[in-house]
DNA sequence: TACCCCAGCGCG
DNA sequence: AAAGCGCGCTGGGGTA
């Protein structure tokens, strides 16, 4: 059964569909305030939820105690129909933009009528990105998403879906990625536990005693006084590149950036203390004071997760930096008294996916254990970073360095892989479209791309412009080269997390906080914040999942998705 | 003052 | 080891 919920001026409009997309009861409207009670009495039957977008709807639901299992985000599936090669020809994808199509950036309607109802839901966009997601309260029934009828668009989604060859890969997909929207909610919920006491700690040791505002922590200033005098320049301001080039060329160095790796290859006494300052003041910036004062809030971690955010299929996030959480501040993300942290990490992840993408039995075969000796094993480098610095080139394109001489070793060892990131880099370079397993497409080059493209081949095309499109068409061919492993890996961590959400929930009793619940996610690791006792299942479930992952997407085929797993009271005592 | 872009660096 | 993929955030520095 489903469930659509639509926002009506008088409450919250409610259609019950049966599993063939037929309405089941007539439909009926009920007061806003009367929602979680009524979520809690149809959830008993196990429903999916219909709604145009999870974190309008569900943040508000949780808040309320109300748990569910499973969704439809049509907003998050739209996009993934509307792109996927696999329902290109359907309505859905073929009909004007309309409602469920954000507007994009570089195409700006010449109509200002258009350009009116284009600005008024852009505008609802980055509110959703800001806010809380608590929307359906006020104001939210003039958006025009709620002028778009969700019933009408899921019966579409549905049609699109039905007509495809990869019906049964691309519901997975949307199941996914509607469950993930649902794991974004409740972890925002939840929050990842942050010990402001420790983080403190963990500054002081590092910069010093919390300065001033405006002012530097003694440790960050006494290294940024050793800079200057070996430089002999008293007025450094050393986060400024230019004024640092400038000083350091005044040194006579020899070096057209102030990049940390372009520093390391100097030899200067002032470049030691440099890179340490560079270093400090990175984390006072980005993780220091201002942040916890920004961030934390009684003790929890609550950025905005994104799903969706990225054109891969990975989530993005807002605010707070959630995925770039540095390791010199992991050790004040501490659990509860009396609770644990299970880490749980997919080792090798994306070089697994390429294996099951592929069909390649020989990669999965030296994927039975640690992957990189795997490789090897069978003869093709001679040593573990070897392995792995070819593997990297091979999904990221290497065209020089260790990474693109090591990398045609590897074609010879398991050419099925590599010709699968071949054929994505080719179909790339020729502006072609590249889909994942589970039917998610990259999106295709822009205008621009095209314009460079055809310029090229024109009658008065200089040898520049040549390269420049060549140059710009490698490019392409290396964002689809690594668009079907990324994606494919967001996809295999999706089912993971699908499925460890719902093991997780069957281990405890009571409200979602006082079960074994996900706090972390972080494209191929996970954080369970679960009781101590609990633990131990925890971590079963975790590597449980993982199996199940794998076996949803690649089917037969046999790769194996091993997942390390620590259970600490700190995040930094894992690996 | 507000806004935009860039350089640089954190994460996978 | 900084060549090759995907992001978000900060401070500097410019413009309106």
């Amino acid at each position: 059964m489903y469930v659509v919920l639509a926002s009506d001026p008088a409450g919250v409009r409610i259609t019950q569909l049966d599993d063939s997309g037929a309405p089941v009861a007539a439909r009926r409207t009920i007061a806003r305030e009367h929602l979680p009670a009524e979520v809690a009495a149809l959830e008993r039957e196990r429903p999916r939820w219909v709604w145009d977008d999870t974190s309008r709807w569900y943040p508000q639901l949780l808040a309320a105690g109300v748990r569910v299992e499973r969704c439809v985000d049509l907003r998050l599936c739209h996009v993934i129909l509307r792109n996927s090669a696999l329902t290109a020809g359907s309505e859905l994808a073929t009909a004007e933009r309309g409602p469920w199509d954000a507007a994009a950036v570089d195409e700006k309607p010449a109509l200002l009528g258009t350009l009116f109802d284009l600005e008024a839901f852009g505008s609802e966009g980055t509110e959703r990105t800001k806010g809380t997601g608590a929307h359906t309260g006020t104001n939210s029934t003039d958006s025009p998403r709620d002028r778009a009828d969700p019933v009408a668009e899921f019966l579409a989604q549905r049609a699109a879906v039905a007509a495809s060859a990869g019906s049964g890969r691309l519901n997975l997909l949307l199941a996914a990625e509607s469950a993930g929207a649902l794991v974004a909610s409740e972890m925002r919920l939840a929050g990842l536990p942050w010990n402001v006491a420790r983080h403190d700690e963990l500054l002081a040791e590092l910069l010093g005693a919390r300065p001033k505002p405006g002012e530097r922590p003694a440790i960050l200033e006494a290294v940024l006084q050793r800079v200057r005098d070996l430089l002999e320049a008293p007025e450094l301001n050393p986060d400024s590149p230019n004024d640092l080039l400038r000083a350091l060329r005044r040194a006579g160095l020899v070096i057209d950036s102030t990049r940390s790796w372009e520093l390391k290859k100097l030899t200067h006494p002032a470049i030691e203390p440099l890179l340490e300052y560079k270093k400090l003041a990175r984390l006072m910036a980005a993780n220091g004071w201002n942040w916890v004062d920004t961030w934390i809030e009684n003790g929890r971690f609550r950025p905005d997760y994104v799903p969706g955010g990225v054109v891969t299929g990975r989530w993005a996030t807002s605010g707070g930096g959630a995925l770039q959480l540095p390791r010199q501040v992991r050790g004040a993300v501490m659990s509860d008294p009396g609770w644990k942290f299970v880490v749980a990490d997919a080792a090798q992840l994306e070089p697994r996916v390429l294996a099951g993408l592929a069909g390649d039995a020989k990669m999965a075969e030296a994927g039975r254990g640690d992957l990189y000796e795997g490789i090897v094993a069978s003869g093709a480098v001679a040593t573990r970073a070897e392995a792995k610095v070819a593997m990297l080139g091979a999904m990221y394109g290497a065209t020089s360095g260790d990474g693109g001489r090591l990398m045609p070793r590897l074609a010879k060892a398991f050419p099925a892989a590599i010709a699968m990131v071949e054929a994505a880099a080719r179909a790339g370079e020729r502006g072609e479209v590249v889909t994942t397993r589970l039917g998610r497409s990259s999106p295709p080059p822009g205008e621009s791309w095209r314009d460079i493209q055809g310029e090229a081949y024109g009658t008065d095309a200089s040898a520049a412009d040549q390269k420049r499109a060549i140059s710009q068409s490698r490019g392409w061919g290396r964002f689809t080269r690594n668009f079907i492993v990324q994606g494919t890996a967001a996809e295999w961590a999706l089912c993971w997390m699908a499925g460890l959400r719902n093991r997780l929930w069957e281990l405890g009793t009571g409200p979602l906080t006082e079960r074994p619940h996900l706090v972390f996610f972080l494209h191929d690791e996970v954080i369970v914040h679960t009781p101590k006792a609990l633990a131990d299942q925890v971590a079963a479930e975790v590597r449980a999942a993982a199996a199940d992952a794998g076996r949803l997407i690649f089917g037969s085929m046999p790769v194996d998705f091993p997942v390390t797993t620590a259970i600490v009271e700190s995040y930094a005592d894992a690996k």
